[in-house]
DNA sequence: TTTAAATAGGACTAATTTGGTCCAAATTGC
DNA sequence: GCAATTTGGACCAAATTAGTCCTATTTAAA
């Protein structure tokens, strides 16, 4: 648990997948369903959500499609994630003007913050380009902040 | 969006109430619900669930209560996490054997794998000391990583 | 030994969120 | 004009989460 969702994660592997295809023609959400085998309805709300959001282009009618907007070395994870869900915070607490209630919550409001900008820049590290099969061996994750090894 | 728990929120709250708290006595659901104004069957259910998991003692019969089970500079954030929601892993995938059918989702684990170990790492290294009065100013966060301040 | 104060365990319901589908409208190329 | 596509929004179903309640067990103290 401490997910994301499910429709965030498919919209990682959409993204991903049209970051791995040829970047000279736009594609299909059909095409784009029948790659992924999620289902078409879903995969047509996802590109929406996308492209409303400026990470796709779009273009209508016929032979329409869409491609990425920007090159996928400059499409990070964060911004898929926050397309869909919104600025990145695992606590209500720390992206708005606190609220709560509770007296003891706000004195922890501080490490929160910290904790979510930590993982927001872990996650606006990792481009699409390296989710994608590209770059696949050396260097996957550039993160700003020094990754310890395995835990 | 991408949040933890409100249960789980929750139960860090009353943890952190219970850090603050003189040490030498146990603490009793009903003080931990006025204190922290969280309605008593739900602050019951947290504590059972605390003391279930191992990170509060807990003492029956009249007089008893709950008290930490060690020292609050030994309780992470990602224990009390952990504890309300199992392993923490922003994906599916990284956790279990994966088992997702899309052929694109797999390429993609390995990245999920150090983001989720860099998200781990991060909670791991904050106390509940920290997160209670006790340590307020200084040296609020001592991460394994360095971070790299506001972005 | 009785009683009152606690925790323990688990069932249950209500509320909220999420996932997924569908339809009608607008756009574009042929 | 027609067919292929995206756009926008409404809608329902399923899953998850939050919260409550009841009963049993344990313990200290009167």
């Amino acid at each position: 648990m401490m997910r994301i969702n499910k429709l965030t994660d498919y919209g990682i592997v959409v993204m991903t997948r049209i970051a791995d295809m040829d970047q000279n023609r736009v594609r299909t959400a059909r095409e784009i369903s029948e790659d992924t085998r999620i289902p078409l309805p879903t995969v047509t709300r996802l590109l929406k959500t996308l492209s409303g959001n400026g990470l796709l282009n779009s273009q209508r009618g016929s032979q329409g499609g869409y491609s990425l907007s920007r090159s996928s070395e400059d499409i990070s994870v964060a911004d898929i994630i926050e397309t869909f869900e919104g600025p990145i915070a695992l606590t209500e607490c720390s992206t708005n003007t606190c609220e709560c209630s509770y007296e003891t919550k706000c004195s922890v409001e501080e490490p929160w913050q910290k904790i979510n900008d930590t993982v927001k820049n872990a996650l606006e590290g990792i481009s699409l380009n390296q989710m994608a099969g590209k770059n696949q061996n050396e260097g996957l994750l550039n993160l700003s902040m020094n990754y310890s090894g395995g835990m």
